[in-house]
RNA sequence: GGUCGCAUAGCUCAGACGGUUAGAGCGCCUGCCUCACAUGCAGGAGGUCCCUGGUUCGAGUCCAGGUGCGACCACCA
């Protein structure tokens, strides 16, 4: 045990643990095996993804959840694995490619693909390295990948499901484009900043066919106008009444165009007439519909203007803007240009601006998807914390739209659909076909789209476990129990997810989520590589430890708020680990005393002779432990980790221990014996209470433990259960006086100035238990450095001396035998009366109420009664005191 | 525009259920290298619990309004 260094040093044994976990198989989730089973999906990070602090809190919630139910004897899955995240992955190649001074049209489709999967070959697997830095419990066995054959195979048989059942269409509708990306993206992919980009509303004249003054429009976007098909205004606007029905000039392109009445305009908004541009506004696309006008597309799918935009033609959306200004400008027709919040939309990928297109995409109907998602949560059969999500949640599932899952990128599932040159019909089949299903011709050609992303990340927590087939894993570990996961992902998978497992597996794919917090910066700011702003977990890891960096985020990721962190934040784990470290090194030295070689466990020690200090950490330990599993049960991690903390630090090491230091020194061998056992009992349970949440340092002591030990890792041990017969109410209360009399003698040492080393007489005059008080004794002279005890008449009132009154105790006196001016004593004293006696008058406030007497219960009225009476009783003793001092 | 969250020590934050002296970590001050730990030990200073009103014997905690932040949702050109 000596080889235990005097600081712990993590990067010692982290990796060395890890590998032993891992070869002995104690992550691999054994669906033969009987009994209760736990079972959670990772939220599979993107394969192009780095460790984020986000992931670090994310998965040590999940480990630590893992780890606990693991070691509470429940059959255990964590199943990994990774995204392969379309948009990103397919970006992060064409990055590599353009250094090369290539783009993927030169390699082609197929050549490119391969060029991802050899991409995700080397570095997919990079975030899953990581996060077995963390100590992450994963059944690495079971790691799936959302691009597998079998996860593909789900992916297929859903499309056709869906597709079969009329729920999957194509269509042409007005979707989010991004020019860069080359894709469509779904509504939750386009994001808005908040209150608008600072634009222009450029009010420009539309003049009437006839000569006249015709309208004037406002829009944001004036390059739109080149699609422009006709002018709205609302039925009821008097202002324009003469012109519906009419035709007035675009400008520029000099076309007629007709002015139609149309409920969907709001009058008071800008001019009251809209300019209506079917092919690039979502909006006028509907009023384009009512009215058949036409619907000419303007711009190329790289956001250039086509030749429908006339001199135009072939500039780039936002010169062409500028150019359009400049001309209406310079031919007089722009009116004003005020300063204007505009809403725009970017590409959550790349921050494009992004076009709103007509396009003929794919689409999921969702409405009747969301029905029993929403009857999930309204029945309880789905639960989410904290509760104030499900707001969010039904918010959304009520206000549900169509889902546009086709991108037009190379790298995911190809969309399952061939279509017919001859007859021109759709061939949809969970086998790719040879022939049309329709006229039988063989001129099919597979649809060139691919799918969102999350259409096989919805399938996740099934299609991972080998559904469609019926596998033993998905019998026994499928539904999941619970889901953890940030709440930034609520609509894109969590809800997604729901739907699915309703509509494939006819139940909620978990009976609970909960949403761990965002880790922002000290400014508030969520972490993210972009901004910089984040400390490099892999570097946090290697200088304070997995088990520092765990303990810190989650003991200060209270549920349901966000968390800030900083890397200095980082210390008070790596201080606790090292607490925890030198407790032990400490427990281990006392041990070693013994002759044998394995400690007697705690069950032989009667309870009879156990000591006060004995009995009251066993009685803690027995609380904490109730305490700490309630807090996991309920996802509120934080308290779990401050409860350990404060009981480990502040309970066990700053008292237990050092109240061991006594029998050790008393040389008397049972009482000695009696000390080590509970002494290392406490010790082993804390560690067991602790290694969910810091799995490293918990395993390297507990493997030096010269215990009797259930098994090779603490991993696999028992989760500690609590035990009445160890409940003693009575040490506890007894243990509170002690450290209460303890902390008053220091303070009148510290008050003073009497220097620590210097041993005083206690002159006690009782008000308790006089044998419970030669009981402390002993215990005050290690821990008050107390060389004397002298029972003196409980109504002395020596003078000269500071006192302080504890109960279960009486009057406390310290002779100063000459140390000490007798003026700093009376300072003291005076400073205390001024204190007690605001304190008197508060309390007695209280009881002058006659409300209070009349109406609070009892007990609360007897405690302040007492308090009372203590207080005027210390008031005068104080008097006497100052008085006694003030005639010397 | 709608919905939701937050406001407690210099800083970062805990304070389910209303009830002793409102806590922790960091920082600060004083004294200690006391034979587990200076990544430590002992002691201390520091709080009108955002404001106003209400409910209650009693409010940091519950209710209403206000102020200030923040998040999410929403097709208004």
């Amino acid at each position: 045990m000596s080889e235990l260094s005097k600081t712990y040093d993590p990067a010692e044994v982290e990796d060395k643990w890890y590998a032993f976990w891992d070869e002995r198989g104690y992550f691999f989730a054994d669906e033969t095996k009987p009994g209760p089973r736990f079972s959670i999906v990772i939220p599979p990070p993107n394969v192009t993804g780095v460790l984020t602090m986000g992931h670090v809190l994310n998965n040590s919630l999940q480990d630590t959840l893992v780890r606990y139910k693991r070691m509470d004897g429940f059959v255990t899955l964590w199943l990994p694995g990774t995204d392969h995240a379309g948009i990103a992955t397919q970006n992060v190649v064409e990055k590599q490619l353009a250094k090369e001074g290539i783009s993927r049209h030169d390699l082609g489709r197929e050549e490119f693909q391969r060029r991802v999967w050899a991409w995700k070959e080397k570095y997919g697997s990079t975030i899953l390295r990581q996060l077995r830095k963390l100590g992450s419990s994963c059944d690495w066995r079971r790691e799936r990948f959302t691009m597998d054959p079998g996860l593909s195979h789900a992916v297929r048989e859903v499309f056709v499901r869906l597709y079969e059942k009329g729920l999957i269409y194509r269509g042409e509708r007005i979707i989010h484009w991004c020019v860069r990306c080359l894709t469509a993206l779904s509504d939750e992919e386009a994001v808005t900043v908040e209150g608008g980009e600072s634009g222009h509303l450029w009010h420009i004249r539309y003049p009437a066919e006839d000569g006249g003054e015709g309208v004037v429009v406002a829009t944001t976007r004036p390059e739109t106008m080149l699609g422009d098909t006709g002018v709205a205004v609302h039925p009821d606007d008097p202002r324009y009444q003469h012109l519906i029905g009419k035709n007035v000039i675009l400008p520029l392109l000099k076309r007629p165009i007709p002015v139609v009445a149309d409920t969907s305009v709001d009058p008071a908004f800008g001019t009251g007439a809209v300019k209506v541009t079917p092919a690039h506004d979502a909006n006028d696309f509907e009023t384009g519909k009512r009215h058949n006008l036409p619907a000419p597309v303007i711009m190329t799918t790289d956001g250039h203007i086509t030749d429908e935009g006339g001199a135009y033609a072939g500039l780039e959306r936002f010169a062409a803007r500028k150019r359009i200004v400049a001309d209406l400008e310079a031919q007089e027709l722009l009116v004003k240009t005020d300063p204007y919040r505009v809403p725009v939309r970017r590409c959550e990928r790349c921050n494009t601006v992004i076009e709103p297109y007509m396009s003929k995409q794919w689409f999921v109907s969702m409405e009747p998807l969301a029905k029993p998602a929403l009857e999930a949560v309204r029945s309880g059969a789905l639960e989410i914390n904290p509760e104030r999500w499900i707001g969010v949640y039904v918010h959304w599932l009520e206000n549900i739209r169509d889902w546009c899952i086709s991108r037009q990128l190379w790298w995911g599932h190809r969309v399952p659909v061939w279509h017919c040159s001859t007859c021109g019909k759709e061939t949809v089949a969970r086998v790719d076909p040879t022939a049309c299903s329709h006229c039988g011709s063989a001129t099919i050609e597979q649809d060139n789209d691919v799918l969102d992303t999350w259409f096989s990340s919805w399938l996740w927590p099934f299609s991972t476990m080998g559904w469609p087939e019926e596998t033993p894993s998905l019998k026994r570990f499928y539904p999941t129990d619970t889901l953890i996961t940030a709440a930034d992902i609520i609509f894109f998978w969590v809800a997604r997810m729901v739907m699915a497992g309703y509509e494939f597996m006819g139940e909620s794919p978990f009976n609970r989520v909960c949403f761990n917090s965002i880790v922002r910066d000290m400014q508030g700011r969520k972490m993210s590589k972009s901004l910089g702003n984040s400390p490099d977990p892999l570097d946090v890891i290697e200088k304070y430890g997995a088990d520092a960096l765990r303990f810190t985020i989650i003991s200060s990721a209270p549920p349901g708020e966000d968390v800030r962190y900083s890397l200095e934040k980082t210390d008070v784990g790596r201080h606790f680990a090292n607490k925890i470290w030198n407790a032990a090194r400490f427990v281990l030295m006392n041990l070693e005393r013994r002759e044998t070689e394995v400690l007697p466990s705690i069950e032989v020690i009667s309870l009879g002779d156990l000591s006060l200090p004995d009995r009251w950490i066993l009685s803690r330990l027995q609380t904490v432990t109730n305490e700490v599993r309630q807090s996991l049960d309920t996802f509120r991690f934080n308290d779990a980790a401050m409860t350990l903390y404060a009981f480990f630090w502040h309970e066990y090491c700053d008292w237990y221990v050092e109240l061991s230091k006594l029998p050790f020194a008393s040389g008397a061998q049972e009482r000695i014996t009696t000390t080590q056992v509970v002494l290392a009992h406490v010790l082993e349970q804390t560690l067991r209470l602790l290694h969910p949440i810091m799995p490293f340092v918990t395993e390297e002591i507990w493997q030096h433990l010269p215990v009797t030990r259930p098994g090779d890792s603490i991993m696999v041990a028992p989760y500690p259960q609590s035990d009445d017969r160890y409940r003693d109410a009575g040490a506890e209360e007894a243990i509170g006086h002690l450290t209460d009399a303890v902390r008053a003698i220091r303070n009148i040492r510290s008050d003073i100035g009497l220097p620590p080393q210097t041993e005083l007489t206690l002159r006690i005059a009782p008000r308790g238990d006089v044998a419970r008080i030669e009981e402390f004794t002993p215990l005050l002279k290690v821990l008050a450095r107390v060389d004397k005890v002298e029972l003196i008449d409980t109504n002395a009132h020596p003078s000269g001396e500071p006192s302080t009154l504890v109960s279960g105790f009486g009057e406390l006196f310290v002779p100063l035998k000459g140390l000490v001016d007798s003026a700093e004593v009376r300072a003291r004293l005076e400073k205390d009366l001024a204190k007690i006696t605001k304190e008197i008058g508060a309390v007695e406030a209280k009881l002058s109420r006659p409300d209070f007497v009349d109406k609070a219960p009892a007990d609360i009225v007897d405690k302040e009664k007492q308090k009372a009476a203590t207080l005027r009783e210390r008031t005068l003793t104080l008097q006497k005191h100052i008085a006694a001092l003030s005639a010397s």
